[in-house]
DNA sequence: GTATGTGAAGTAATTCACAGCT
DNA sequence: AGCTGTGAATTACTTCACATAC
């Protein structure tokens, strides 16, 4: 598929936000919904998401608005989950065994059907319906599967050779979770994880708030004493 | 702490990898380091860096270069990482576990001193020392400890009510795993950590690939048959 | 000579505002 | 009347290129 004009990054990286809120109003019977609306839902403005869309095609009713069964599979098609994808994880300590066990990768359509470690112990056990495998196995596994994602969750000082082992196995796409830098050759696409990152970011902004919240009153963005109606307590118990 | 300039969001976002990347060269022993070389080694131009820390002040030494543990202090005091902070996590499920567990956070100087969860099979069980303690008590028990970063790993349904209760417990940062968006007041910081998100990013990659590397060919981006020394393969099996 | 810090230039992302369709 | 799709305007971010300092 090409797109009719270029396709701007950040707005690849809304897609899945947009993707999940549709997801919600069809399970809620929503047919149709504006883009008013669905920024409010999503947290961008009606514009934002008018703009990002228009990258891709024209999805909407002009007086009208987005079907919601349609723009959802629309948006499913352009991210390519409208398909499962087999998936490859190396590392199966504190991390990696979260990752197996995360019920969100599956539900929306990632499967990790090959789990790498290099711990003796670990190997030939089954976790999640997955047998773990020695490390050494996973060039041939992968090629065997035809797996094209893999999800690093090793330590930092070695990420770079499980990389470089995972792109020598034919893996096209890598999510790494080790808090390192990783480089990988043009043609495999790369996305960092670090959990720590949001943290210290949280922590500039803690750190410096005050300086913050000047800055961004003296541009109007805080709101004064405005009520959110949003903001409402509600009850705390409940089963999940 | 109030800046020179108007501080951009990007550079702030940037400046943990810095951070990591300087902590390493200081553990090597390197003291001096130009932009040029850290950039090599963090993956940004020197340019880029060079105009973050600008925001910040001036901290290198024209003609020399930056002296590692000087630019290390400076920006952890800027990140406002050159101390401690307590953080609670909700959530002691898979991932819930898993983020107790990760010694990543700790590594960085965020130590997870209480865990709220709904189980009440989990509520009095002591994991990675510390006791699980039920919902009902997180408002009391934030309170009193001054904890002001929460880390939300509850499903995506229950997830505006555990930012709700938080809010009302005084904290004023949050983490949210959640795959759901969260509203919270001004005042309070948010960032979202959605796992899946980055995965269906590289979906998004693999499935137009075709047509991003056409684009990207044209605007002179993609290395063609050029060699990478970095690219080299490396022996497989290490402890780690 | 060498490398920083920074205006200026260039590029990308977001918001505005409205023509045009239903 | 209501809402999309999109050029134009604005704002944010990145790269360039060089004066300045060591």
């Amino acid at each position: 598929m090409s797109w009719k004009k270029r396709v701007a990054e950040a707005a690849v990286a809304r897609l899945p936000t947009y993707s999940r809120a549709l997801d919600e109003l069809d399970r809620k019977g929503v047919e149709i919904i504006s883009s008013d609306e669905l920024g409010e839902k999503v947290g961008y403005s009606a514009a934002q998401i008018r703009k990002d869309l228009s990258c891709f095609g024209e999805f909407g009713k002009v007086g009208t608005g987005y079907y919601v069964k349609d723009l959802k599979e629309a948006i499913s098609q352009i991210l390519g989950i409208d398909r499962a994808w087999n998936v490859a994880l190396v590392g199966a300590g504190n991390l990696g065994s979260a990752l197996l066990a995360y019920p969100g990768f599956r539900e929306r359509g990632f499967r990790i059907v090959a789990v790498f470690d290099n711990d003796l112990r670990k190997i030939g056990k089954k976790w999640e319906n997955v047998i773990l495998q020695d490390i050494s196995e996973m060039p041939e596994k992968i090629k065997e599967q035809g797996i094209q994602i893999g999800i690093i969750a090793v330590p930092a000082k070695v990420a770079q050779q499980i990389a470089d082992m995972l792109v020598l196995s034919g893996i096209r796409a890598i999510l790494n979770f080790a808090p390192a830098r990783i480089v990988v050759p043009d043609g495999v696409e790369l996305r960092a994880a670090d959990l720590s990152r949001e943290l210290e970011r949280l922590s500039y902004f803690l750190t410096n708030e005050a300086a913050i919240r000047t800055e961004a009153l003296q541009k109007g963005k805080v709101a004064g004493g405005e009520e959110d109606k949003t903001r409402e307590s509600h009850h705390y118990r409940q089963d999940w």
